[in-house]
DNA sequence: TTTTTCTGTTTTGTATTCATAATTCATTTT
DNA sequence: AAAATGAATTATGAATACAAAACAGAAAAA
């Protein structure tokens, strides 16, 4: 099956503030500038709005009536509540992966864990996250659930920028290899609620660190 | 706290749209006609998009490349999913619930399930429904968790209408009430676990019902 | 000095316009 | 009769235009 691109203007446009929003460009709690951002990916405000609007009902932006968009600023309270209803979910696609997964996707996720291992092993931080992630994917994937994927992402994405933020610390780093292990060890046994539980341990290890970085915002108070 | 009512115009016209499905009056597989609801909504194509744009985010339309906006089909597949992820929000809700609930919403709670079985002893649906509805949300408020209540709320905006379009059998409203019964016991001892597998096990004979009522089209296989 | 008021500018929300892609339907062809 | 073709119509996607609200900064008042 071939995946049809659907390239519309709102759709690229917001993936690029997305984008932006994650890499920093975008600063949390600051206003969205329309006309600037038009200029530069060269579109009208139309598809630029509706990208907005798409943006806000992902949580990664919010609309203030007659005063435009906003960044969201990650307080320590929401980014809480974000993890724990993504434990929720990664937990769930963990007894569901373990119900549907076939021998080749678990060979597959082996082979990633091994690259991302290797990895670890050279300090590579990048190219680490780069097969956690695909990891967790194939999890979501494995869990045969269209909607959890979804609702996943979507989480996923307004917290992205933690992660681009958090600094691993060696401590960390370990736990978190060794989370990915135990995981590995429950799809080969198909134990599902083990994995399941993992996940949700492994989420929560995150939130600990993520807390320590940087992006949090809760103190400012500034008026707006 | 008073909640501002940030009227907008793109706001208005999703909530109407949704009303629309979910009451049937637009179909599921068939087109959005932007021209006459605009007309009927008396605003012109711009807010209206952008609500469409909302709405397909939230999982009730489906937006094709130049040919417009579809109400999703609630296949079997799909409604499955949703019922399998929003059980495990539901769940988490529970054993939130038990942790931070106090003892008023407790009791609030209580009086809304005494008010929920006088409407089920008379055998009137819609109130009942409503109390029903009114119950879980005291519930998703006591979980002190706003991702999870908007998470939640966005799934359910999408399988409302099979709310609707169900047929309570005697068998299945007994057991509602049953596990409603269960609920409030669990509340009372705090026991968020306990809370947590009968949401989910709750929301799995909601499940079985909906399968049977009229608003599931797998089958046809419309070309379109 | 601080606060208030006023005016000009900018930005936002909505309507309108325009180009293009999709659809319809009569006509032709097989 | 069924299928294919093509022009006319319609709907969509995006840009532009316009009205109203928010903002900024200077001038006036406390």
């Amino acid at each position: 099956m071939i995946k049809i691109q659907q390239s519309t203007l709102y759709g690229e446009a917001a993936a690029r503030i997305r984008d932006m929003i994650n890499e920093g460009q975008l600063l949390p709690g600051t206003r969205i500038p329309e006309k600037k951002l038009c200029e530069q990916f060269g579109i009208s405000r139309t598809p630029l709005r509706e990208a907005l609007k798409v943006l806000a009902s992902e949580g990664m932006v919010e609309l203030l009536p007659n005063r435009g968009a906003r960044v969201v600023r990650l307080t320590r309270q929401m980014l809480e509540e974000t993890y724990s209803v993504m434990g929720a979910l990664e937990g769930l696609s963990g007894e569901l992966a373990c119900r549907y997964i076939s021998e080749a996707e678990v060979a597959d996720i082996q082979a990633l864990h091994y690259q991302m291992m290797a990895h670890y092993k050279r300090r590579e931080i990048r190219p680490y996250f780069e097969f956690n992630q695909r990891i967790h994917d194939a999890i979501m994937l494995a869990s045969r659930n269209e909607v959890l994927r979804e609702t996943h992402a979507s989480l996923n994405y307004r917290i992205q920028r933690v992660r681009y933020a958090t600094n691993m610390t060696d401590e960390y780093w370990k736990q978190a290899v060794a989370d990915h292990e135990a995981m590995i060890d429950c799809l080969l046994a198909r134990d599902g609620e083990r994995l399941g539980s993992i996940l949700r341990e492994h989420l929560r290890h995150k939130l600990v660190v993520a807390a320590a970085s940087g992006v949090i915002d809760d103190d400012r108070v500034d008026s707006y």
